[in-house]
DNA sequence: CTTGACCTATGTGCTACCTATAGGTTTTAC
DNA sequence: GTAAAACCTATAGGTAGCACATAGGTCAAG
C-alpha cells in the first residue's frame, strides 16, 4: 500500500508516515515504475507501535532504539520497562513544574487586582511584572 | 558593558544574551574599537524583565510584543493581564494532559509487573506496548 | 484529455536557546 | 615583552516532531 492507505489505517498524515520513514522508522520498497513507497504490514505494525509508544511518552530517537533492539534478535521490553520507569518521575517533576508555574500566575494575577496601569515613564516597562518579586 | 559582565548580573549564559540581542529584544551599541557589543542599564532593565516575563511562561515573541506596546508609549499592564489570563487554562490542560499521562505509564508499569519479557519471535516487537491497549 | 487526487523530494518554520567552528582581542602572568 | 588564558565576533547547525509550501511527476475517472 501507498502513504495515503496506510496514514489513514493509523490516522495520522501522510506527512508523519514519511517523516518515520525518513528516520528509517518505517521501511519502504520503491515501485520500480514510478518510485513510490511501498509498504506492508510490517510498516502497518511499526506505525501502531510508535503510535502506542509515543503515547507513553516515548520520543522518537528511543522508538529507535527499540527498535534496534528487537531488530538486533534481542529483547526490547527490559529496555522499555527501564525507560519507562526513568520517565515517571521526569512526568511528575514536569507537573510539579507547571503546577509552581500556575501557582505564580494565578498569583500574579490576583496581586496586580488592585494594581493600576502604569503609563510607561520611561523607566519601567511594566510595572505589573517588574515590581512582582517572583512568588517563591 | 560587555555581553560576559551582563550575562552574569543576570546569571545567564552569554549566547543566551547574544540571542536576545539577536532577537532586538536588548540593544547594544558597538565598540567601534574592535566591534563588541556593549550595554548599559537599560539593557540590563530589559534582561531583568524578560526573565521575569519568561518565568511567568510569556514567549519571547509576547515580550516582544510587550517591549513594542511600551516603547511606542502605550501601556503594557492590558496586555499583560490579558495574555496572563489566558495563559492560566492553557496550563491547566496541560497539567492535565501529564497526569493522564502519567496514569497511563504507572498504569502500564503495573500491568507488565507480571509480564515476561517476550523474545522477539517476528512478529511482535515488544509484547508489553503491543498488548497493552492503552487505559481509557 | 483534462481535472483532481495522489505521489515525489526538498526545504523552511516552529521554541529557546546550545554547541561548534574558526578566528580576532584583551588581559594577566611570568 | 610575550605567551597563554580568557574573552569577543559571526555563522551555521543541532535539538523534537512534525506541518506546510514549493514544484513537479503519476494516475484514475469522466
Amino acid at each position: 500500500m501507498r502513504v495515503s492507505e496506510l496514514a489513514k489505517k493509523a490516522s495520522v498524515t501522510a506527512e508523519t508516515v514519511r517523516h518515520y520513514t525518513r528516520l528509517g522508522l518505517i521501511n519502504a520498497e520503491r515501485d520500480p515504475n514510478n518510485g513510490y513507497q511501498l509498504y506492508d504490514k510490517v510498516g502497518l505494525q511499526r506505525l501502531h507501535f510508535i503510535r502506542q509508544a509515543s503515547e507513553l511518552g516515548f520520543s522518537l530517537k528511543q522508538i529507535e532504539e527499540i527498535f534496534q533492539q528487537s531488530d538486533s534478535g534481542d529483547s526490547p521490553c527490559p529496555l522499555v520497562r527501564d525507560l519507562l520507569q526513568k520517565k515517571v518521575p521526569e512526568t511528575k517533576f514536569k507537573i510539579a513544574q507547571l503546577q509552581a508555574h500556575l501557582v505564580k500566575m494565578e498569583d500574579a494575577l490576583a496581586v496586580w487586582e488592585g494594581m493600576p496601569n502604569g503609563a510607561p515613564d520611561g523607566h519601567s516597562i511594566c510595572c505589573l511584572i517588574e515590581e512582582w518579586e517572583g512568588t517563591k
